[in-house]
DNA sequence: CAGTCGATTCACT
DNA sequence: GTGAATCGACTGA
């Protein structure tokens, strides 16, 4: 049960700064999916900094497409991108607009909807393993490409929106290299842009980029 | 236009 | 721990 408290929306200007100081600040924080079926919220416990076209880990970096359009829009909106043929992940857009950065939404705890989240995560073992990952935690929340540029901070019916939950203080929050980014984690890693609540059973194990194997 | 590979997950050994 | 699954975006020719 999440306290009337924690429910207070996020605003925009919430987002609308530099990435780095985003993400640590989301740890804690409540996203709210709304489904035909019903709500399903997570508590987000690990998340991941992209910043735009400076970062080579992000998808922005070699510029506007199609695809990673979202990003270079306002503050706030979800972007959200396909991958590995059969997942998506879900980022939030950090400000200013045109800057292009965001913070992938990496794991959380169910706090409301964990037998809708259940359903969709049926290879899940147990509920901490139901968004231990960006693209369990997309699938738990039945996110997919149709939501991106969805406002999580609009006012009215939103398909997803922000709370402010309860954010985490700064010695609770761990940080090191991003999971599966190639260049980030090796010595002298440059961009230790994970960030994580310390000892929460529901983050991802880390894994080091592995470049495919031919077949 | 073909080749490569991905901000991953799961089943299996 | 290892390898397969699976497809669209992006790259470079």
């Amino acid at each position: 049960m999440i306290a009337p408290s924690d429910r207070t929306p996020l605003p925009r200007e919430f987002f609308d700064r530099p990435v780095l100081e985003v993400a640590p600040d989301l740890l804690g924080r409540i996203l709210v999916r709304t489904t035909p079926d019903g709500p399903i919220a997570v508590r987000l416990t690990e998340v991941e900094a992209y910043d735009g076209e400076n970062d080579p880990g992000s998808h922005a970096y070699r510029g506007r497409t199609e695809r990673n359009a979202v990003m270079f829009g306002p503050p706030g909106h979800v972007y959200v991108y396909f991958t590995y043929g059969m997942w998506h992940c879900m980022n939030l857009v950090c400000g200013p607009e045109g800057r292009a950065a965001g913070v992938l939404l990496r794991a959380g705890e169910i706090v409301e909807g964990a037998e809708l989240a259940r359903i969709r995560r049926r290879s899940a073992r147990n509920d901490k393993e139901l968004a231990k990952g960006p693209a369990r935690l997309a699938t738990a929340l039945d996110v997919d490409r149709s939501l991106d540029g969805t406002d999580a901070c609009a006012t009215g019916e939103t398909p997803i929106r922000a709370l402010t939950g309860t954010p985490v203080p700064a010695d609770r929050v761990s940080n090191g290299p991003r999971t599966g980014v190639a260049g980030d984690g090796g010595n002298g890693d440059i961009h230790p842009w994970r960030f994580w609540i310390a000892d929460d059973p529901t983050v991802s194990p880390y894994r080091p980029h592995t470049p495919r194997r031919r077949r």
